[in-house]
DNA sequence: CAGGTGACCCATG
DNA sequence: ACATGGGCCACCT
C-alpha cells in the first residue's frame, strides 16, 4: 500500500482521529504511519484536505506547535479561532501547554 | 526530462 | 540559545 493515493487517505484517517481539544504534529503521523517520505508529505496531503470534509487540519500543527499552516485556510484566524473553540489556547500562532494536549497516534493511552 | 517548491525535522557550528 | 545547512520525497512548471 505505498500508493501515494492512499498515503493520502491514511493521513486522513488519523487526522480524522485526533481526538477534540487535542492536536498532533506532522512528524508524529508520519512516524504512526512508517511514512518514510517524512513530515513534508503529511503536510502536502493536508494541503489536499480541502477536497474532503471533515478534516480537522487545524489539529495538526508542527513539532514546535506553531500554526505553521495558519495561511492555508479560508482565513489566517480561521486555524486558531478552531482551536480556541475546542479549548486550545494560542498565543502569538503558538500553541500554549502543547506538550500537555500533544495526542500521539502511536500512544493512544487516552 | 530537469529544476524548483514545500502546512517539516534533525544535526551541526 | 540562535543560525545555518542538509535530507527527505511527492507534486508542479
Amino acid at each position: 500500500m505505498q500508493n501515494r493515493d492512499n498515503y493520502f487517505d491514511l493521513v486522513y484517517q488519523v487526522v480524522k482521529l485526533i481526538p477534540k481539544g487535542r492536536v498532533t504534529s506532522y512528524g508524529a503521523i508520519a512516524n504512526y504511519l512508517g511514512l518514510k517520505s517524512g513530515a513534508r508529505m503529511v503536510g502536502y496531503a493536508m494541503n489536499a484536505s480541502h477536497s474532503q470534509p471533515d478534516i480537522p487540519a487545524h489539529r495538526v500543527v508542527n513539532r514546535n506547535g506553531v500554526l505553521t499552516g495558519k495561511h492555508h485556510f479560508p482565513h489566517p484566524e480561521f486555524m486558531q479561532q478552531q482551536l480556541e473553540s475546542e479549548g486550545i489556547k494560542v498565543r502569538n500562532d503558538k500553541i500554549l501547554e502543547f506538550e500537555k494536549i500533544f495526542w500521539d497516534p502511536n500512544n493512544l493511552e487516552i
